[in-house]
DNA sequence: ATTGCAGATGCAAATTTTTGCAGAAGCAAT
DNA sequence: ATTGCTTCTGCAAAAATTTGCATCTGCAAT
């Protein structure tokens, strides 16, 4: 039917539904190459089922993102956007405060952080993704 | 005329203004023991200066969290809340998924992350606040 | 195929957060 | 003390996000 039957299947092994909505809603995320705001995803999902609600759509992104199969980027002075989180290709985002350039952050870059929590705090780091905010090379530079 | 002197030299340093209406919604934060939701920051503001507008409430906390002044927590299925970052006692916070119980992490955990950060990418990581996810010691034992 | 029920949806309304704009006020220079 | 420039504020309205509730539906068991 579409092109992540895995994620679909990782769904179903959890236990959970797979409502049209909630399939339609990963489609979206799945197939856009960017960032989406819930809004942008609800324009998305109606076009192929009109009736679909908004409320109905932030639920099933905030499930989806609790079930690490989206991340959530929040940027300053801007809604939430959301991006397809591909198997082993997790990440997170850098943000430069000065100028607004984003870095991609491989999550295998946290492994250090992932085993300091570990055995510091028994605390066992999800994938889940993080907004990092700091100086960019050039605006560290020109600082 | 507080007990903070050294953040509102900070801010004066950093070429801001010092509104009456920042100050309090400084001073309520820095007074404050837990962590407080915009709201609640509002309604102690008021107390003292009861025309302080809530959007000018919520101007000043994104204005001090973008400072590193206050962190900013967002917790599952509740608003914001904010806290105060004292100097030398920086830290983030980790949340149990299944739970909901947090963990206090010093930003000296996330030292090693700076480091990759800055080496792999030659961004500075700030320590702005960050909420991370996973699963406490107990519900990763009984899971 | 039918049934039962936990979980999902649509709708309407509430809550939370952000924004535009005209007037007010901090602060550096005079 | 006054001036000028720029930022900040209050107000009103918009935008973004969440919630309550009655109904509906996926899916496991029969």
């Amino acid at each position: 039917m579409s092109c992540h039957e895995h994620v679909i299947d990782q769904l179903r092994d959890a236990g959970v539904r797979l409502t049209p909505q909630r399939a339609l809603v990963l489609d979206v995320v799945y197939h856009s190459e960017g960032h989406l705001t819930a809004d942008e995803v609800y324009e998305q999902v109606r076009v192929q089922s009109p009736y679909v609600d908004l409320s109905t759509v932030y639920r099933n992104l905030v499930f989806l993102r609790q079930q690490g199969l989206i991340g959530e980027l929040r940027l300053e002075g801007q809604p939430a956007r959301f991006e397809a989180v591909r198997s082993g290709m997790e990440h997170h985002h850098a943000v430069c405060t000065a100028c607004g350039c984003m870095v991609e952050v491989g999550h295998c870059d946290l492994a250090g952080l992932e085993a300091t929590l570990l055995s510091k705090y028994g605390f066992r780091l999800e994938p889940i993704h993080l907004t990092l905010s700091g100086l960019c090379q050039q605006c560290a530079a020109s600082a």
